[in-house]
DNA sequence: AATTTTTAAATGGTCATTTAAAAAAATGAC
DNA sequence: GTCATTTTTTTAAATGACCATTTAAAAATT
């Protein structure tokens, strides 16, 4: 058991420590003190544990996909029709637990890095091939083939507005809120097709 | 006449320096040398006419947003009804001169890191302020009231992850077909309407 | 001759990473 | 359980770059 148990906590705390540090600096400012002080541990143990600053954020945009994906296959788990697992992946997008002030910031963050970072790039287009993966799947069953992409686009451009809008915002955000519009944008949408 | 001809030839140049540098290399970590290089100057020059690299990037924002204000207004003058107005603001978004590469990639840099410098926060919000006017002017007379600000929302979202998308592109963009595309959205979205 | 523009070089500061040593934890023989 | 030994974890301090900005002087222009 409880072998590599130290590794795995101080990976946690780095990692929870660089989600909080990035939002509140910024990802072309923040330094691996203020990190580390964040975490209340040393520069040097980050580089310990990481070996160095890139490769700890890329683990952080690595921590931060899978939560999305967790996201999505939970809610997929219960979801019956096309239409509901359509939305199933809106939903995950605006869970609670992801849409926070702190993650949109972050994630707007590692976007805009995106280009400039083998790694980064690399996370980022497996993550944007999933969700465009999940909508077309579903979209099959419920818009023409001629919308289709269209269509498909559009939701996905339009959640990636609001994470962006959501990152400027210095007010609490409304997860469940922005489910309900998300979910109006797409029936909207969809409307025009039956 | 021409006494301030010099500064004015080198601020145009410094500032297309800088959209190219940054563009290359990321708002993270380009360098007054590079930004220097790319204009074919010296960092101390920049600093002569900026005053400091801060500066110079909020003077490369606020060139950003004029041209995209021109760009809208142009379009606006030929535009007769809500409907095309509409549309001309949509235009003028994903114009030829607008919707390039290397454009939509500095937008999202700045957009990035408005959150951390008052100065580009301000731009920003001046910006996405009279996108969001323009749009709920033309809407009025398009849409019921109670579905307005969804849509509009939604639009502006629509557009804001087009040009997300966009900046991560390493192909070059196509301007006619991002206009035509976000057309159709937009028509899809007012369709349910009447 | 006076003014504006330009830059090479100096300055001062910041930061990621490495190093070397200390502290803490685990191991295992008794 | 205890204590010496080995391994893992931690950090203070050193290192070596890099960079924005300033300075002082030269070059260009008026």
């Amino acid at each position: 058991m409880g072998r590599t148990r130290i590794r795995d906590i101080r990976h946690e705390e780095l990692i929870s420590a660089t989600i909080t540090a990035v939002h509140k600096r910024g990802y072309a400012v923040v330094t691996m003190a203020e990190i580390a002080a964040e975490a209340g541990a040393s520069a040097a143990s980050i580089n310990y544990y990481f070996g160095s600053k890139e490769k700890l954020m890329e683990a952080t945009m690595r921590r931060l996909l899978t939560l999305l994906k967790q996201a999505m296959l939970e809610r997929y788990a219960t979801a019956k029709s096309p239409h509901e697992r359509l939305m199933a992946v809106i939903d995950a997008n605006f869970s609670d637990r992801l849409f926070t002030n702190e993650q949109c910031s972050i994630w707007i963050q590692f976007w805009a890095n995106a280009p400039y970072a083998e790694s980064l790039q690399r996370l980022h287009r497996i993550n944007r091939s999933r969700v465009t993966a999940h909508f077309r799947a579903e979209l099959r069953a419920l818009v023409a083939e001629d919308r289709r992409e269209t269509l498909r686009e559009a939701l996905q451009c339009y959640m990636d507005g609001v994470w962006l809008e959501a990152a400027q915002s210095d007010t609490p955000l409304n997860p469940a809120q922005a489910r309900k519009e998300a979910r109006e944008v797409a029936d909207l949408m969809l409307v025009s097709q039956d």
